[in-house]
DNA sequence: CTAAGTACCTGTCCGC
DNA sequence: TGCGGACAGGTACTTA
């Protein structure tokens, strides 16, 4: 469910809830999206350390706890960290809940259980295969045009499907990615090797805005996307082209297609973007 | 190595 | 009303 923007504005709210805080003890409601320790080792793991330091990289969360070691939260497709003052109960998705030493309660909710949770002691940072190698960041340094030149350069992939891979760039997901191919006027099934010097420019600068205003606008809510207050975000209200099949395109009117690209439905204006 | 297809889950919506 | 199928902000695994 979250892309970037999504998990940036959920870090910014933890890092003020969460900083200096100590977890008391966690419930686990359902064991098994606990991916790396076991469930029990997890427990006893957190329990007791204070969250020292709040950071994202790509689409995970980084809890750094006060003995060295990490927790990592990756949400995926429907999961949410919610911040409650109070020791709620747990509610219908909850799967685990973090008791703090403040009475609040940090709340993880998954509806389609598809989001993992890691508890890393220094030393085994290499556990989690998908944040060793992930790719550049939209808006960091390193994320520059002659290294998305260098990414598209002999990659026979369509340039939707490489825009969603982590390893070539981290960050983008399904909507920003759909955005900013339409931003840069690129069909979304031409080949990543077959853009021009001008496209890769455009198709920079197009990714760098659609994740800069997402984050401006607090992320896109369509259905499960709840911030770290249980609010939602704004950007569904100025999107583009993702989930508005059929349509007018927002500059020539035409129509809104879908196609499906990998696997994922992909939305482009036909006449804009070639 | 790259690229594509499938599995993992639950819930909602739409057509018959 | 029920039932089947498509679909949903993602990634890991298998196959070619």
């Amino acid at each position: 469910m979250p892309e970037m923007p999504e998990v940036e504005t959920i870090c910014r709210s933890l890092k003020n809830y969460l900083t200096n805080r100590r977890i008391d003890k966690v419930d686990i409601l359902l064991p098994r999206q606990i991916k790396y320790p076991t469930a029990e080792e997890f427990a006893v793991g957190v329990a007791g350390k204070t969250i020292t330091a709040v950071k994202r990289r790509a689409k995970y969360i980084l809890l750094e706890l006060s003995d060295g070691a990490n927790l990592v939260i990756h949400l995926r497709m429907t999961g949410r960290l919610v911040y409650h003052d109070e020791n709620v109960k747990a509610a219908k998705h909850d799967r685990l809940l973090f008791r703090l030493d403040n009475g609040a309660t940090l709340v993880y909710a998954d509806t389609r259980t598809l989001g993992a949770i890691y508890l890393l002691q220094p030393g085994e940072e290499n556990r989690v295969g998908g944040l060793v190698t992930l790719g550049p960041e939209p808006l960091s340094d390193e994320f520059t045009t002659e290294k998305l030149k260098k990414i598209c350069c002999g990659k026979r992939a369509k340039i939707k499907s490489a825009l969603l891979n982590q390893s070539f760039i981290a960050g983008l997901g399904n909507i920003y990615a759909d955005e900013a191919l339409f931003l840069a006027r690129i069909h979304p099934e031409r080949l990543a090797a077959s853009l021009g010097d001008d496209e890769i420019a455009e198709l920079h600068r197009a990714v760098n805005k659609v994740i800069a205003d997402g984050i401006k606008d607090g992320g896109t809510t369509f259905r499960d996307y709840q911030n770290a207050e249980g609010g939602h975000g704004s950007h569904q209200d100025h999107l583009y082209v993702y989930q508005r099949t059929g349509n007018p395109c927002l500059r020539c009117g035409s129509p809104i297609q879908r196609l499906v690209i990998g696997g994922r439905s992909s939305h482009f204006c036909p006449k804009c973007q070639k």
